[in-house]
DNA sequence: CCAAACTGGTTTCATTTGTAACCATCTAAA
DNA sequence: TTTAGATGGTTACAAATGAAACCAGTTTGG
């Protein structure tokens, strides 16, 4: 009979390791700041990009547009960002971040850095290269926007 | 001042990746069997090993044990595994699938694998090679069970 | 000009999830 | 023994999520 080893398959082992360094990472945004990932990254979209739309930020980070709706209304709540509507369209809003919310981002990059950097450290210079070229072979052929 | 460019962030690369493929892959247990991850998840792992607990489930699949508990209720509900009380220790169960269960896990590996087989058919074979050799020096550095 | 279709964004509702509390049983130490 | 703590598993509750409905504003075709 035909079985299927969990363990070895590829869908199972993305997710698990994907959430594995997802879930460390989040103690920078979430026990620090309390922010959720969708607020986290929120601000990372408008910390990178200066402004943008809620449609745009959706599209960046790979987000349903709810969760893009939620994160705003929350950095608005906490004032770490700003909505000003657009001149000809009335229906965009532009958001930007406030002087808090661009303090906090300005923060917590050093902090993804060093983790993203100690993340591969532990790896060899070619298994670096290797996880790098294999992510990318895999996004193109897979991620929409990267069709 | 420094920024962060999120579309080249390991966390967020590895995340986006997982949850493009898994999309892609809940094709085969939720359109066809109205299967949730969990569930298709407790489906594999005693397909594979014949006879499990909860626990065992939850260490092999890495999902929490609420997660399995739900999922192994909801396929007891459909009559596609049973529980039989150990023996010695009358906290543990031990799960196995029905023939109704096995029938689906046997239609389901096929399908799985043919899945895993066209997503690297899609690269090259040294981009499958980095993907793969890549994913497990990350596994060995970070996930527990590999550490 | 006007209706139909579309777009940016929010809200509602049902489902999924994680945390913590919980129950039952087992183990170890006094 | 007895009891404190661990362990297997379930449940209750609150928070996060996605789908679909929705509102307002905009574009398009007739």
């Amino acid at each position: 009979m035909e079985i299927l080893e969990l363990e070895t398959f590829l869908p199972y082992r993305l997710h698990r390791l994907a959430d594995a360094v997802s879930r460390e990472f989040s103690r920078i945004y979430k026990d620090r700041h309390g922010l959720t990932r969708p607020e986290w990254r929120t601000l990372a979209g408008l910390g990178q990009h200066g402004t943008m739309t809620a449609t745009a930020l959706g599209e960046q980070s790979a987000m349903h547009k709810t969760k893009v709706s939620r994160a705003v209304a929350e950095l608005e709540r906490r004032r770490w960002l700003t909505r000003k509507p657009d001149e000809k369209d009335r229906r965009i809003e532009h958001l930007t971040l406030t002087g808090t919310g661009l303090a906090a981002y300005r923060e917590m990059v050093p902090l993804a850095k060093a983790f993203e950097r100690d993340l591969l450290a532990r790896l060899s210079a070619e298994e670096r290269t290797a996880i790098t070229s294999g992510l990318a072979a895999l996004e193109t052929s897979l991620v929409p926007s990267k069709g």
